[in-house]
DNA sequence: ATTATTTCTTGATGTACATCAATGCACAGG
DNA sequence: CCTGTGCATTGATGTACATCAAGAAATAAT
């Protein structure tokens, strides 16, 4: 388990790698994402301090997502086994669990309004630090459609 | 730990509940669900054999999917605290982990089309077990969609 | 400061899927 | 046997969001 550093932009894992490492944030900010057929971007998950971004892909097969840092990064690295044998607290994974739960409930039953304004309301500090069109990314709508979104929320209220 | 039979169209959980159990499968099959706030219900999971149906929401939190049986089932009952000291292996965690993955990839950026036919090949013994309109709601499309969907790869084969 | 790059907004148009409504089927119960 | 009840299909229409294109505004680079 080593401590990395690395740069905003810099690719820390590709679709298709084998045995594809943890990544515990220790100050900075990941995403991991997908690209689809169509070549879009599609943001699977941030990770700021004390996240772990990873590919829940079972050993030794490809893994699905793309890593990268969205701002300079103090980046913990350990294999999977490592980190679990170290920190056999099922805890975490439970909360996981729940989040993604509550983000697959979102994609099902939300409108684009209201999945932002849950967004905003479930990670205030990360949407300061990161441009509109990549919340739109993970929020699964174009950068377009969110700022017609927003536009909206301000006229209503 | 105690094991129960359930009737087709039985419900063992509501939205709100708190302090809920995980079922695990035995025979049979259960859905887990959501409705929204206009009313329809979007199928968050199905569980047949050997399958663990829970919602995974913090204890001493109301829970947020309603679990009832598509068949009738016989079902084995324990509190989340049981079922993690009597079985500590974190494995199917994580397998549980790389289907919500997959589902929330499937969400974000597959077609109907797409969706369905990777429905179909993940989960073949389940498709052949409910109607139509229940792989609809866990696609997350109408009825109607589907068939149209369904209609279309016959006649582009 | 000036230029270059990226991001945000706004409008016009397109499209995938939803909604509504009607019909045909299957099968379960009396 | 008829008759209800749920499911699948099909057509007509609606709508949320995507796509494309152009400017404005903000950020970063020189």
């Amino acid at each position: 388990m080593k401590t990395i550093s690395v740069k905003k932009g810099e690719l820390l894992q590709r679709k298709g790698d084998l045995n594809t490492r943890a990544y515990i944030v220790e100050s900075g900010l990941l995403r991991s994402y997908i690209i689809d057929d169509k070549g879009k971007e599609h943001i699977y998950m941030f990770g700021a301090e004390n996240w772990l971004v990873a590919d829940n892909c079972h050993t030794d097969t490809p893994c699905q997502l793309f890593i990268d840092a969205l701002e300079d990064s103090i980046i913990r690295v350990a294999t999977k086994e490592e980190l679990l044998t170290s920190n056999p607290d099922i805890k975490p994974l439970l909360k996981r669990l729940n989040i993604m739960q509550n983000r697959i409930i979102m994609l099902m039953s939300s409108s684009a309004a209201n999945r932002y304004i849950h967004f905003i309301e479930t990670y205030p500090n990360i949407v300061q630090r990161i441009p509109q069109k990549l919340i739109a990314s993970y929020l699964g709508i174009t950068p377009e459609a969110l700022s017609r979104v927003r536009h909206e929320i301000v006229h209503k209220k």
